[in-house]
Parts: C-alpha cells; sequence; structure tokens
DNA sequence: CGGGCCAACCTTACCTCGTAAGGTAACCAT
DNA sequence: ATGGTTACCTTACGAGGTAAGGTTGGCCCG
C-alpha cells in the first residue's frame, strides 16, 4: 500500500509531471494516473483543477523562494539583490511552463509575498525609500518570475483582489513578512486609482520604463 | 445573406469575443455563433484552434503597431520611445488578455518583428550600437506586450523555432523592416548559446538586472 | 466486541470542447 | 448538362473537467 495523498504530494507531482511532459500534459486523470490513483480521487483533496494550477504555481515560487541565498547582511545592497536575482532565474529555467503558468493566476500566489519580502528587506536595508522600493519591486516584477501582473490589474483577469480579503489575506501574513507589511502601511493612504488596489499601474509603467530610458541614456555613444 | 468570412474576419470577431467575455469564452462553436456560422465552418478558414490563437496574438500585436505614432525624427529619442511604449500600452490594455495569450505562443507573431523594428529603428536614429539597442529590446521585451519570452527560450515552450524557418521567415520580412535585418546581420556572429537561437538569455537578462540597478542605485538616498 | 462514523478513494456518467470525416448547395467554366 | 471548386453544414468521436453517489477500511465509543 502506497503512501496516501496529500495537497502537497499532488502539487509536487505535478510540477514534476509538467517539468517532464510540458504543462499541456497536466490533466486530471494522468496526474492521478502518476500518482497511482483515479482522476476523482485528487477532488478529495481539491475543488478543482484551478485550484490545482494556483497550488502548482505557488508551489514553484515557493521552491524559488527557498533557494534564495540568505539576507543577512552579506555584502553591498547590489550585489546581494543580484545575487537574489540570479538565484531565482535559475529556479525559474528548471521550470519553463512556470512563467506562462503564473500569468494564468487570477490570484497572486501566496509564496511570491515572500519572494517580494525578500527583495523589499533588501532594499530598505540599503536605505531605499518604501516609496522607491515599492516601485523597484514592479519594475522588477516580470524579470525572474517572468510574468506581467504588475502591468495589468490582477482583476482584470476576472479575479476579484476586493480590499476586504486582501486585507485579511495581509494580516495573516503580517508576521513572516514585516517589510511587506511596512511598505503596506507607508504606502497605502496615498491611493490614487481605486481599481487597482494602492498600486497605480501607469505610474509603475512609466517609473520603469524611466529607470531604462535613463539607464541606456548613460550606455549611447 | 451575410458577408463571406476570411480569416481577418475570424480574427477579429475573436478579439472582439475576448474583449467582452475574456478569452476562456473563446471557444470555436461560440465565435462560430458570434459570426452567424456552425463551429466546423471555421476550419475551412483555418486548421486549428492554435492558428486561431497564433492569429488572434497577431491581430493585437498589429493593432500595437498601428497605434504607433510615426517614427519621423519628431524630437529627442527618449521621448520618442517613451510615446511608443505608452501608445503600446494603452493599446494593450483594451485587451487584458493579450499578455497571458502572448505568454502562451510557441512562435513569435509576426507582427511584433514589425513592433521591434519600430522600437530599433529610433534607437539606432539615436546613435545607440545594434548591440546595445538589441539588449534594449530585451529589456523592454516584456513590458508593454507583457510577455516573457525574451527570459525564457520560446523552444523551450515546444516549438521548434529552428534556424531554418527564422531565417526563411526573416528573409521575406527583410523588406518591411529594415532595422531588425540589420541589427540580426549585425549581431549574428556573435552566438554564443545555440538552444536560444543567437540570443543568449543569460547575458539579456542580466543587462537588464544592471540597467535597473544602476537606476536605482541612483535614486537611492 | 459490535455498530456507527468518517476519511479517502472509486465508479459512473454528463457536458463541453476540439476536430476528423464526409455531405451539400451554389456557382463557374467548359 | 457536367464536372469541379468554394464555402459552409451534419454527424460523431474522444479527451478532459467534474457532479453525484458508492465503497472500504480503520477508529472511536458504548
Amino acid at each position: 500500500m502506497r503512501k496516501a495523498l496529500s495537497r502537497e504530494r499532488v502539487f509536487a507531482a505535478a510540477v514534476t509531471l509538467a517539468d517532464e511532459h510540458g504543462i499541456q500534459a497536466l490533466t486530471m486523470r494522468r496526474l492521478a494516473a502518476d500518482l497511482g490513483v483515479e482522476a476523482m480521487s485528487l477532488y478529495y483533496h481539491l475543488p478543482d483543477k484551478e485550484t490545482l494550477l494556483d497550488g502548482v504555481a505557488d508551489t514553484v515560487v515557493a521552491e524559488v523562494v527557498a533557494a534564495l541565498p540568505e539576507g543577512g547582511a552579506a555584502g553591498p545592497w547590489r550585489d546581494v539583490l543580484r545575487g537574489q536575482f540570479l538565484t531565482a532565474r535559475r529556479v525559474m529555467l528548471r521550470h519553463p511552463w512556470a512563467p506562462g503558468l503564473l500569468g494564468t493566476r487570477r490570484t497572486i500566489p501566496a509564496s511570491v509575498f515572500g519572494y517580494y519580502d525578500r527583495i523589499l528587506g533588501t532594499m530598505v536595508g540599503a536605505g531605499f525609500s518604501y516609496r522607491i522600493a515599492h516601485r523597484a519591486l514592479h519594475a522588477f516584477g516580470s524579470m525572474p518570475l517572468g510574468f506581467a501582473q504588475e502591468v495589468f490589474s490582477p482583476a482584470a483577469a476576472g479575479g476579484s483582489m476586493d480590499a476586504e480579503a486582501t486585507e485579511a489575506e495581509l494580516e495573516a501574513l503580517a508576521a513572516t513578512m514585516p517589510h511587506l507589511t511596512a511598505m503596506v502601511a507607508a504606502e497605502v493612504h496615498a491611493a490614487t486609482d481605486p481599481t487597482l488596489g494602492w498600486c497605480d499601474g501607469q505610474v509603475e509603467f512609466e517609473f520603469t520604463l524611466d529607470l531604462l530610458l535613463d539607464g541606456l541614456e548613460r550606455l549611447r555613444g
């Protein structure tokens, strides 16, 4: 008799399946077969396939966060940040289907907040204001994770992302991610566009754009 | 009697459908119904749904390119480029499902090359080398279009993207996009990683990363 | 110790969707 | 008229998600 199923085991098997045969091979029947089980048995552990995909996305990002080097002040912020992103990319390259998956999630996977918190911690530790660090997060957002939820409202994809759910979620996560919660506290008054929550997509977009344009200007010639 | 179908009319109807009811509502039957036709009739004009989605993606990017302000030397390169990206973003915001779609294409839509050519034209006109302009393209790649094919190899998603097809395609497009072809000609010798074609994903990634880090460094304090 | 209970998994079946195979009506040229 | 072509339709199948309800083994409680 084999080990009993669990959400985590299902998610892990799904990641393996997608790694080996592509995300399109990830069907309920096939995943169940890989686990030595019938398709409907999965529904005891998850309500539907969307939830499975949410869990898979979260699992991958959690793997990224776990691989991140320790945030201890080990050198100048630039090198630390650089190392974090290169590590994140290395992990993501093991799952080439992941950016596409991330892009289809209607709600931001929980472990992404942990990822953000690590980056934020590095930046505020280096003296960046929450304002700048916040925008930097958006600028870096689509880089190693490779998804563009920063550019477009999560709500645009059909998700709710209402203030109530976000607030409850953040409250629960507050203990484990001090930087993120501090940033939200510092930034939340400055909301200008309610449809995007407290982030103004247009402003973030132009910030990143100008950051890149400034950098290029200096390289010209 | 209504107007006869055509690829273009099908693509346009698909875009409208996705705009109004979300990309998940874009099924062959429903699209056909919107066109006053049976589902299988669509297969006279396209071989399969993947081709439909390819066409839809291409249609959207073509809309972006069409909206781009004229490339006539109308001011400093920075303002021109900035205007181009902001315009692109404005169009993309009309189709919130498009970045996700772009991300699932295994082959880069043809009109993306036109988009790149416009950006390139602005940059080389401003004195940028092809080397820098090339990397800038990658850096900007996921910005308004919101897809991350720069970060990961197109081949990783399952596509072929072999040199033969690319060469033929580029040859056909050479006439209409001079800057792109010139850049390819200038850059193609420097190929280091054959699996990514003539682009080295790691190098591009670090270029963008350092561009952002440099910019942030200057904003600190 | 026996009966109830519940967690974990299975069986069956339905519906949606993509699409293969082949049909049909209008039109056109010989 | 006749054969061919174009553009669309009918039928049907198989894959995939999942609703409804069944089965089984272990555990608790009296």
